[in-house]
RNA sequence: GCGGAGGUGCCGGAGCGGUCUAACGGGCUAGGCUUAGGACCUAGUGGCUUAGUGCCUUCUCAGGUUCGAAUCCUGGCCUCCGCACCA
């Protein structure tokens, strides 16, 4: 073998001894927990600051490269602010409650408990193996009975003030889940977790939060959250729903039924009424003639769920009563119909088929008369030719005193006068409906009740709590195993002593991940839900990381979660999330998103093999702005891996450099830390490592460089590249945690924009002699052996300074002169081209 | 239908009034180094032209504002994402 060969091999070895990823990384993890280096506590006269994640659903089959994606970004945020001198909560924690865990159970004919707690300590081992810089001292994990009894003792607060209530109504059921959803978990008609499943509706009685008393706050709050992405605060007031309009006060047999509309300024229009056909109180109103038919047609809805109603021809049944319209006195008939829906406003409408599109459709389908109260500015709309419903903006005719006013005018004035009259008012819908929390299984939080044959509904004693789940349970059907466990069911009436029974659902899951950053504050307290002091201290929470498919579920509930606490006392302030901000989702190569069953994961632990852990989180977050969607690519993660043995390099060998910066880089770098400090706080963690590259491309170009500027691109790099920073920073001789230094501060005095243009001058230069390479090689068949530049004598330093750079790009000995050089070789007298800020050239 | 986000070179993705053929990365092409390959390094990557020049064409499309637009305004087209008979 060659020498050369050697040494090359040699070299190569060298550099795959020297970056053992694995080795480092298990160091550093170590002694970051033996040191106790994240460990935190609110006894501090730091700044806090909090930073989340969205705690997992601990799945069996553990994390992949998308959750690295989710955690990583949280504990870049984390380290920044840590150094940045905050005293930063940044914890984790288990969403262990669940169906998968319980049917894997009944699968394996097994407890929940051991396939979680499994999944967990998977999890753990795992996100160490990233490097992620939580204070492991602080884990919830939900499904342990010293979380979930404040579950319990939130439920009976809620049920001490009436905001937990039973009530029999039409609620969603999933088949697959085997039990009842709430309405965020119905998506599109089907479960969130089957998407292949319909929903169907049952008349089932069942615990419900009243969520509704706060849709106001919950909604109106949201343009007060500045640092909110708009597309989660517009899911949000979309779902939440609120609508201004009128109530209006009809009377069908002597007796009120209000209803709600946005159009009070049709009400000389109403030609009948449409009660919905689910409405409970329907057949109050149903005379003896009519029952049959209306019977057929209830019928018939229930065998459709109400999300299935969508797009269906409006049909509906005569009740036999009529309904006298408070304004006119008019008598107009009473229908029950399918467009109808039980639960938003009263359940009933007035319809006015001449100004919208259901009722013309209803109309025109039962021969009900339609009459014609706005008319267009430019248009008559005429009975006979009308094809559909006139549904903008005119004037109010057929509408006595009103007639001629604009109808956005009339809204307002036809509520007054049924105000004044005392029949009718202004008022609010919500579409927001209450939280049902009950699930008819069993590895969830029980539900604190006790049924007593005499006293009723019994809350459990808060002394009694918790009510735990039975560890010695078989799992033997699908049927929740509580049902028919005696020592669990059959209890003795706090009350009255007497016979009782257990309530056996068990709470939605999303009611634990509803307070649980809260617990993170003070997370083994046994004596209360945490102490006051400690939740504000660290709430509301600073920077919510974690996906937008919570818009209408977690992020709502949480917001709800922490106004009742609010009003409990317990909390000083309103929203439980200053900032929130989106991941994108990760995807496979194939560009579907990452999942087991498509079998395009990418695991962090294999990746981490060759490439390192740092190497894969600084390439997740370099290929885009996080929150955008981004595709795994493993030729990708080689440019990452390029850049870190550059840097490897750089600093194994830093001996030979160290010295001091000149201003150039020391402008250089004072420019990057300013900006890669905003784009950090900022989440353009792409922008910020472009930023890095460039910077250190100007350290490698330098010759010399001061420690302290040395250490300074170690620490920006660090929140990207934990370990190996670490490593790198005791190489070059500290004995600190960079975990722990100080992030480092800029100088604006220091950066000087001149510096940058001579630079760029000194580009120019360059690209101006490889274009006349280019033309000699092309127009002369001439390659260039040496290059003459003539300087003005004021620029002869700055060349002088550059000469390695410039020889090195261009890869041919330069000469330099200054243009007054009579001793200068010129054959061709080019020096007199010489300008200021250009140089000239010659070639040959 | 309502609401939100977008459309940039071969690709991912910056830029959001001049310094823009447009950062950075990937890919591709050529060259160097190598017995060879890989790795690594260098260069090129809209077109024509030129001893370092000049010109044209480009940032979804069509108009407009401006001395000047990828960037601002108006309108159209397309994509993605929520919600959807909510009275």
């Amino acid at each position: 073998m060659h020498k050369k060969t050697i040494e090359k091999k040699e070299k190569d070895e060298n550099k795959i001894s020297m970056i053992n990823f694995l080795t480092i990384e298990k160091k550093w993890q170590k002694s970051w927990a033996e040191k106790k280096v994240f460990q935190i506590s609110e006894k501090s006269n730091k700044k806090k600051f909090y930073v989340l994640e969205m705690y997992p659903y601990p799945s069996g089959s553990g994390l992949h490269m998308g959750h690295a994606f989710n955690y990583t970004i949280g504990d870049i945020y984390a380290r920044l602010k840590r150094m940045q001198g905050f005293n930063v909560l940044y914890p984790m924690g288990y969403d262990s409650f669940g169906l998968p865990a319980e049917n894997a159970a009944i699968k394996a004919k097994s407890h929940p408990k051991k396939f979680t707690e499994e999944a967990i300590k998977h999890f753990i081992e795992q996100q160490k193996a990233i490097g992620l810089s939580y204070d492991w001292t602080r884990i919830v994990e939900t499904h342990k009975s010293d979380y979930y009894r404040w579950d319990q003792w939130i439920f009976l607060k809620m049920f001490e003030k009436g905001l937990a209530y039973r009530k029999k109504s039409p609620v969603n059921f999933c088949s697959k889940c085997n039990t009842v959803l709430a309405n965020e978990q119905v998506h599109d008609g089907k479960c969130w977790r089957h998407t292949d499943t319909k929903v169907e509706i049952k008349q089932l009685e069942q615990w419900f939060l009243k969520i509704t008393d706060y849709a106001n706050e919950l909604y109106d709050n949201l343009d007060l959250l500045k640092e909110w992405p708009e597309r989660i605060k517009a899911m949000q007031k979309n779902w939440i729903g609120k609508s201004y309009g009128t109530q209006v006060d009809f009377e069908i047999n002597g007796k009120i039924w209000p209803i709600f509309t946005t159009r009070a300024d049709t009400i000389y229009g109403v030609t009948f009424m449409v009660i919905s056909a689910q409405h409970p109180r329907l057949y109050e109103i149903v005379t003896r003639e009519q029952k049959k038919e209306v019977d057929k047609f209830v019928n018939k809805i229930k065998s459709t769920s109400e999300k299935d109603l969508e797009g269906l021809e409006k049909e509906g049944a005569f009740t036999g009563s009529y309904a006298i319209n408070p304004i006119t006195k008019e008598k107009v008939p009473v229908y029950t119909g399918n467009f109808v829906l039980a639960e938003y406003g009263s359940g009933m409408v007035m319809a006015v088929p001449a100004h919208d599109q259901r009722d013309f459709e209803f109309a025109e389908r039962y021969k009900i008369p339609i009459k014609i109260v706005i008319q267009p500015e430019n248009q008559n709309l005429n009975l006979n030719s009308m094809k559909e419903a006139y549904v903008a903006d005119g004037k109010l005719v057929n509408s006595q005193e009103f007639n001629g006013l604009n109808n956005r005018e009339a809204i307002s004035k036809i509520t007054e006068l049924l105000e004044k009259k005392k029949l009718g008012k202004k008022t609010t819908q919500f579409k927001l409906r209450d939280w049902l929390i009950s699930r008819q299984r069993f590895w969830g939080t029980p539900i604190p009740i006790i049924y007593c044959e005499k006293c009723g509904i019994i809350p459990v004693p808060k002394k009694d709590l918790p009510v735990k789940l039975p560890d010695d349970i078989n799992f033997t059907s699908e049927r929740n195993p509580l049902i028919g466990y005696d020592k669990f069911v059959k209890v003795k009436c706090p009350k009255c002593n007497g016979n009782a029974k257990r309530e056996t659902d068990t709470m939605d899951t999303f009611v634990n991940s509803s307070w649980y950053f809260l617990r993170y504050c003070d997370s083994k307290n046994k004596k209360e839900i945490f102490d006051k002091k400690k939740a504000n201290y660290w709430c509301p929470i600073d920077v919510y990381i974690g996906g937008a498919e919570h818009a209408c579920m977690h992020l709502i509930y949480f917001r709800f979660y922490t106004k009742f606490l609010r009003d409990l006392g317990l909390l000083n302030f309103d929203e439980p999330t200053k900032r929130l901000f989106n991941q994108g989702m990760l995807h496979g190569e194939d560009g579907y998103v990452m999942s087991k069953s498509r079998g395009n994961v990418v695991l962090p632990e294999e990746v981490s093999k060759t490439y390192g852990i740092d190497t894969s989180r600084l390439f997740l977050v370099s290929m885009a702005s996080p929150d955008k969607d981004v595709e795994w690519s493993s030729s990708g993660i080689e440019g990452s891996l390029k850049f870190i043995y550059r840097i490897f390099d750089y600093y194994n060998n830093l001996k030979s450099k160290l010295g001091k910066s000149s201003l150039r880089l020391e402008s250089r770098l004072n420019k990057v830390i300013k900006e890669i400090t905003s784009d950090l706080e900022q989440f353009r963690y792409n922008l910020a490592i472009i930023k890095l590259r460039q910077v250190f491309e100007s350290m490698e170009n330098e010759k010399q460089i001061s420690k302290k500027d040395a250490e300074s691109f170690l620490k920006l790099l660090h929140p990207f590249c934990p370990h190996i920073t670490e490593e790198l920073w005791h190489k070059i001789g500290n004995k600190t945690f960079v975990s722990k230094e100080k992030w480092p501060s800029y100088d604006d005095k220091k950066i000087n924009e001149e510096l940058e243009k001579q630079e760029q001058q000194v580009n120019q230069t360059i690209e101006d002699i490889k274009n006349i390479i280019k033309i000699m090689k092309e127009k002369q068949n001439k390659i260039p052996e040496k290059v003459y530049l003539y300087l003005i004598p004021k620029e002869l330093a700055l060349y002088k300074e550059f000469n390695e750079i410039i020889e090195k790009s261009l890869n041919l000995k330069i000469n330099i002169s200054a243009v007054n050089d009579f001793k200068k070789y010129d054959p061709q007298n080019k020096a007199q081209k010489a300008k200021p800020g250009k140089p000239a050239i010659y070639l040959e």
